[in-house]
DNA sequence: GGTCCCATGTAACAAGTTACATGATTCC
DNA sequence: GGAATCATGTAACTTGTTACATGGGACC
């Protein structure tokens, strides 16, 4: 229920119409927990029939009318009870696709397999950059959100990414390294 | 589609029964993708479905009847198509549902965050001991599987396992004591 | 008598993806 | 003239989860 607690955990914050919330989710949300669009306007749906939600329509002549969305009592007391959890069967079912497609990799020719890992290695590295960027952009994070105290959180979830990142492309060298002993 | 392309990699290597598959993805698998053993069946059935896979059923005396399926043509094409994609988008919908948690954890108090990163270090160590314990298993793995130089990158993905596990741990611990700092 | 291993699934539901659909305004 | 921003969704489909269902044999 990752989306729909952290929809709830935004609206805590302030509140916002659908957009806000996917943007939410496409930058300081995005390198942990990526959304589709459609499925955040859907999540809502499912909130406001739940009642841990409701919303106000806001007319505007320059834009287009929006909805804005708010948490209710009942909402926050799922927030609570959803973040005071300490059940850890959601976060030990790790997945990743990459790994699936290595432990197979002996079917396919060992040059594939490299420029794969360098692919990735690249990518990684991106995720890196944008979130340094990122970084500097935390005072604005903060304004957008309205509170000061957050951002400590905000500051360990960053430091994972960049230790996740990090950790991922060691990793895809000593591949490389090991790949490459092997076919001289 | 890791899980359909896991078990085309799997009966690839030699026939096996769902049951089998089923062990498999719970052994050497299972820390990069759990799968439920009813979703496994499921997939078979779709598999058969493509013609991707074939079965016989063997009829046992001692022990439950079985069906042995085996890849076809067709799904071992398939498979090739898959391994050979460098297509990184899958790989970089990264999502933990941890780091919403902590992203959000503002609203709860600090000893309780501390509770779960607690927690959290004891599973991701559990988790290394248990892949200590699989790597000694290699030569068994290796047997069960048929062939030798597949373990070669087994024991890329269990570099990753150990190498991400053991990072999990140095963050979490990073995370204690900046929120003891914060607590003093 | 209880638990583990073998062995296979179904049904209902929840969550996530992909493609499509619309349309005005603002900025370069 | 084109791209980005604002703004909201639906429909069809795929993937994954949870709960249930069955039952013999081996081992302690």
């Amino acid at each position: 229920m990752p989306l729909r607690h952290g929809i709830l955990g935004l609206l805590n914050y302030k509140d916002m119409t659908g957009y806000e919330i996917d943007r939410h989710f496409k930058s300081a949300i995005a390198f942990f927990w990526y959304a589709q669009t459609s499925q955040i306007y859907k999540e809502l749906a499912t909130l406001m029939k739940y009642e841990f939600v409701g919303c106000e329509i806001v007319y505007q002549e320059d834009k287009p009318n929006k909805k804005v969305f708010h948490i209710t009592d009942k909402g926050r007391l799922e927030l609570d009870r959803w973040l005071s959890k300490t059940d850890l069967t959601d976060m030990m079912k790790y997945k990743n696709p990459l790994l699936v497609k290595i432990f197979f990799a002996s079917e396919i020719d060992v040059d594939q397999t490299m420029r794969l890992l360098e692919k990735y290695i690249k990518e990684c590295s991106e995720v890196i950059e944008r979130m340094n960027e990122d970084v500097n952009k935390i005072g604005e994070y903060e304004k957008s959100i309205g509170r000061e105290n957050e951002s400590f959180y905000w500051g360990m979830t960053m430091t994972y990414g960049l230790m996740y990142y990090q950790n991922e492309i060691k990793w895809a060298n000593w591949c490389i390294d090991k790949l490459k002993e092997r076919i001289k």
